[in-house]
DNA sequence: TAGTATCGATACGCTATCGTTTCGTTATTC
DNA sequence: GAATAACGAAACGATAGCGTATCGATACTA
């Protein structure tokens, strides 16, 4: 079942070769146009400006604007690991910080093709891929492990516990017009990842 | 100081009157086209025809895209009121089954623009006067009242709370693809909004 | 050295859609 | 009944942006 002579082997054929950094450079200025223009503002004239690459590079690469804008919100950039303090307060604090501090134009770009996700199939995968992968799953160890450790209720909707961070950043952030910030990480660590500050189990 | 003749009156001129139910339905048919296929796809012909309407008519009333469409979504349909059950956790129940119910489209309504509120000030605008004043507020009351009968700490983020249900629901509705209906909502009380279920306080 | 594929730049055709205008009709005031 | 303004329908001009094609230059294979 071999499919061509180069597609393992990814070499050897005449002529110049693709200059790999001109993927990574369309994709950075399409996030960065994203996240600050919005999804409405974005023409493929613009994407190839802000990367400093012709047009012909780009449709070398994507059939279409479309396709673009899905494969660089999909693509998960650094993820941060997720740390193991011996505490819920601690790992819900350190990951969280951690993801506000690095993926904030990532987040951006992913809210500024959120209204598409509600009714387009491609959009609603690529909104997928790119928020619930990387940070829910984060969120989802940590909170398992505060289950083990005794932290927490077995009975815990760690599902939906884990969504909490992403939805309340997101929210702020159109709510606030302001970028999350340490602060509102430590208030929403005191009011969901802190078990029992307020009520109980003062031994 | 006074404007005009007919400023506040609002009456009496020559012509044919306009039709008050055309307004009606322009922003009916804007928020349905939104809900239903997103902001990228919106025109202002579509609009029209959804709305049974002839385009001189839409623009003798707005003076162009945007404004219909802030206006749609910034307008206040019915308020439930905010109920008073005696607990919090029935309030919430309540209250937030109430909006599941009645006013899905217009949340995703709100959605389709939500990318655009990040970068276009009238949109953030438009998306906190949608979004902010007709749910959290009831959710703010619904705590306070949880505070003053001594259900919740005094010391709870009321803010970061009350904007839990609107976040989550739009959450899940981008995670899942479905809309929100009663299980979740029940979910999200009952970790949230239910007081001491599995830790202390029981006498 | 010949052949080939990529590079940035730029011109091109095509389509979609905005916002305007015109038409004949209808509702209201004077 | 004359004047006026809104109504739906439809045609219109203007523009923006997509995706393609062409250019001379460049980088690699054979």
């Amino acid at each position: 079942m071999k499919v061509n002579e180069d597609a393992g082997a990814a070499k050897a054929r005449a002529g110049r070769p693709r200059d790999p950094r001109l993927d990574e450079a369309v994709v950075a200025a399409t996030l960065r146009l994203l996240a600050e223009e919005g999804y409405a503002q974005l023409t493929v004239e613009r994407i190839a400006a802000q990367a400093g690459v012709g047009k012909a590079s780009l449709y070398r690469r994507w059939p279409d604007k479309v396709s673009v804008v899905l494969e660089a919100v999909s693509r998960n950039p650094e993820r941060p690991a997720v740390p193991d303090t011996g505490s819920l307060r601690g790992d819900a604090l350190t990951y969280l910080q951690t993801l506000v501090r690095y993926r904030t134009q990532h987040f951006d770009a992913i809210s500024a093709i959120s209204g598409e996700a509600l009714s387009n199939q491609r959009f609603g995968d690529a909104f997928r891929a790119g928020m619930t992968e990387p940070v829910m799953a984060g969120m989802d160890t940590i909170l398992q492990r505060a289950i083990a450790r005794g932290e927490i209720s077995p009975e815990t909707d760690v599902a939906l516990l884990s969504s909490v961070p992403p939805a309340l950043l997101q929210m702020q952030r159109l709510l606030a017009g302001r970028h999350p910030d340490n602060d509102l990480v430590e208030r929403i660590v005191d009011q969901f990842f802190s078990p029992d500050t307020d009520e109980s189990e003062l031994p």
